[in-house]
DNA sequence: TAGGCAGAGTGATAGAATAACGCTAAAGAA
DNA sequence: TTCTTTAGCGTTATTCTATCACTCTGCCTA
């Protein structure tokens, strides 16, 4: 098992420095499951991971240009990629992408999006997985993913 | 308040006259709101009742045609007055609504959307509801709306 | 009656995602 | 090594989803 305890918070801006490392441990984590993280997939982790707030994929298209001119395809298989091996998310409420804050998690994560700031925040609600798995379980639903998202202010905002 | 406590099973089809009955509640609920179910309004909800599964905006579009070729807009417009009266939701995780079962709860509703079938069940989960209130207070979150949405197989199809 | 406004029509466009094809280069088999 | 296969990416086009901006009408109210 690669250990991928990352130092930064996925809140807070990351130096030039943090995101490197995590994108090692992210190559690393790729390549423990067979796959690879090339250039272009490490590219838009790496948008990812600069965005404050959650990219849209036309935005990453972009930004992505300098490198060599992108086209819709290139994103969305980076990005299908990368959900793939859980190195980011979609948040369906904002047909936006996130990188995912919380590697070697086996998380259905909860997101908390703030209308004031833009931000998204990735929450490890533990209480909420296993109660919607007991009400799924309860209905008879064989469940194969979740999403949950909450649309409000975040703390920060509200001070 | 309005008693809207209609007497069809949303997961199951409804007679002609079940469909009558819940637009005469529906549109009692709009006027209890000092809102107004207009013809195009109640047509778009009638849509949605009759779908056995989650409707796209562009299906509707096409249905409703015989009644005088929509726009976008125009479903669109009817679309968003449902929801915010509470008589629709948007399952952000396929693009597509529908009508809501459970009229009168002030709830945050739970969608079960079944990958065999196509379906998407409405599920009143408290467990699940109070679980995320808690788990988001506790990260100091205000919360304004939330969604909630399970993939996976029904029980009618795991038989 | 005049004014204001919600609802709806309409044409255009923006935004999100995928289809279908071909090319290349790296990985695996012979 | 050489052949074969396939994953990844480029490219064009298209589909699907949603909104903008403007107009018109009919209703309510002053």
């Amino acid at each position: 098992m690669i250990e991928a305890q990352h130092a930064h918070d996925a809140n807070k801006p990351h130096t030039p420095k943090e995101t490197e490392v995590f994108l090692d441990e992210a190559e690393a984590i790729a390549e423990s499951k067979g796959q690879k993280l090339t250039p272009i997939r490490r590219k838009v982790l790496e948008l990812l991971l600069d965005s404050r707030e959650p990219a849209k994929a036309y935005d990453l298209l972009e930004k992505i240009e300098g490198y060599g001119a992108a086209k819709p395809p290139t994103i969305y298989r980076a990005l299908d990629f990368l959900q793939s091996v859980g190195l980011a998310h979609k948040i369906e409420s904002l047909n936006a992408y996130v990188a995912c804050g919380h590697i070697n998690h086996e998380h259905s994560a909860v997101f908390l999006i703030c209308d004031k700031c833009g931000g998204a925040e990735e929450l490890h609600a533990d209480a909420t997985s296993s109660a919607l798995g007991e009400d799924l379980r309860a209905a008879g639903f064989e469940i194969k993913a979740t999403t949950i998202e909450a649309r409000g202010i975040c703390r920060d905002c509200n001070e």
